[in-house]
DNA sequence: GGATTTTACGCATTTCGTAAGTATT
DNA sequence: AATACTTACGAAATGCGTAAAATCC
């Protein structure tokens, strides 16, 4: 047993077991792939894989079992070069974040700015992806933080914490009816509404308002995006249920923006990593910060 | 980096940083393993340990917390064989069950019989030492299973279970006073007492039962092993405090023993091992079979 | 001066790459 | 026929062992 065959076989998960891939990805021919392959099953005694004929197609129940393993390893080995680098110079590195486009866009920009000024030498990668798509992205190493605002499966190997609490709002045209008079939920879901996909940004606590009422809403469209919403919302589709952040009195001038928050439960963006991943300091920093400018109302 | 590296620095903890000691374990030259130490401190680009001229002397903070990330490894690593090993043949290998005199004398010979008639294959070790020694094994890689009465420490990495509520019995001579009438607190603590040492078989229960009493035990002798204690108490140096399953009335007839349940908090046996650790399917098998056993009388 | 670590160099082993062979779709 | 995996063999790289030098106590 050795690293390479440990690498080899997380990197046949990616591939969906495919040797020639995997080879190319190792910048190594595809024999010495197959060979290794052998080797590694050969010294366990038992095959890792299931096979039709040749091709690899499936992993056999001890293949899964030992997966996971070879899965600690790897998150320990990045964690000792991780360590290494960050020791060597703390300064300089790369941060990848995975989060929603809401997020994105009306709440990390000052705070990324924050960052970027103390750690210049840090390069910021910004994953957009759907909150489920989120998790996953933790788990194979293609994301160091998570950021969004639905829940996040319960997960031993998660660390979840809270760093910010919002209301959603309702968003019009200025001449619009619901610009006008008190808001209530029969008035809301008396209009046609637009707002976020399942599964994004506090879409369920829009749906847990509802739940109880008589009142039903008509969402004509939905979509991940806020800007998607506000436009559609120009277009006189209907009132938009976005974050109330994501309001910006001045681009948005043409809209009005009316608070839903005794309506609506409050939502919470929350951060996520992996409890097993050495977190870069400057990596550790910028959860602090968030959590910490967020309590301080620094945004 | 590769596992040998990783391999070295596992066993380095073990040798007091002695790179020949090392060698010697790892069955090859100490030149070799200098030569590994040094390639492997270059690419982490940091020293590792703290040298006083050539020899190791301690870790570097550095070094401390890759070396958390190396037990990680390891530990996968052995998780890896030992779920192949069980794969190919999963009524064969070694059990290493660290407890103390009085489990392994007084609670673990009915299970470990029915064990071994189940798994007649499987050798087992049984490691004697003081309880809290015992987390320490668990945790070197020395023991799989730990057995024992009193606290385990509050440790994440360790996954605890009760399995048999026992009480506390005093016994004496049969001639002795203390064998007939009322068994109070006040009267136990008029004679001297002989019992376990501290941090062994729910000592800190006897010490809870006395801490509100007025009355103050007369501890005349402590002993870890409760056959020692038996030896004294025949020889008429006072009454002995053991857990009540140590006293047999066939082996025991010439002492009489006193059930304490009224007067010292019940003690709880509890079983536990590394969370991470992949216990084999035997090893599973024993210890839910000791949970079962235990809840249906079946000792 | 005895024990321990480092350095130098040749040899053994491992692993890779090329190329040809075999199987699968 | 094309794609994907396996086998065979020579070449490169890696790592060990022997031996001698350096350093510590």
């Amino acid at each position: 047993m050795n690293l390479s065959q440990i690498e080899l076989l997380r990197i046949l998960q990616e591939t969906n077991f495919s040797l020639s891939k995997a080879a190319e990805k190792m910048n190594i021919v595809q024999s010495a792939v197959s060979r290794q392959l052998q080797l590694f099953e050969g010294e366990i005694g038992s095959p890792l894989f299931e096979r039709h004929g040749k091709k690899l197609t499936a992993m056999t129940p001890l293949g899964l079992r030992i997966i996971e393993e070879v899965n600690a390893i790897n998150q320990a080995k990045n964690n000792i070069q991780a360590l290494a680098a960050d020791y060597l110079d703390s300064n300089h590195g790369v941060l990848h974040i995975a989060t929603t486009h809401t997020q994105a866009k009306y709440f990390l920009p000052k705070p990324i700015l924050r960052f970027r000024e103390k750690y210049p030498g840090v390069r910021i990668y910004m994953d957009e992806a759907s909150p489920e798509q989120l998790i996953n992205k933790l788990h194979t190493g293609k994301a160091d933080i998570a950021i969004c605002t639905e829940k996040v499966a319960d997960d031993v190997y998660l660390a979840v914490k809270s760093c910010y609490e919002w209301h959603h709002a309702a968003i019009m045209p200025k001449n619009h009816p619901l610009a006008d008079g008190e808001v209530t939920l029969e008035r809301l879901a008396s209009f046609s509404i637009l707002t976020y996909s399942f599964g994004f940004t506090g879409r369920s606590n829009i749906e847990k308002a509802f739940e109880k009422s008589e009142s039903k809403l008509d969402i004509v469209l939905s979509a991940a995006d806020t800007d998607v919403i506000k436009t559609y919302v120009r277009l006189g589709l209907g009132v938009g249920i976005i974050a109330g952040m994501a309001y910006d009195a001045t681009i948005d001038s043409d809209l009005v923006a009316r608070d839903l928050s005794h309506l609506i439960p409050c939502s919470k963006t929350k951060i996520a990593y992996l409890k097993n991943n050495y977190l870069p300091l400057y990596g550790q920093h910028f959860i602090d910060e968030l959590l910490q400018a967020v309590s301080k109302g620094n945004l």
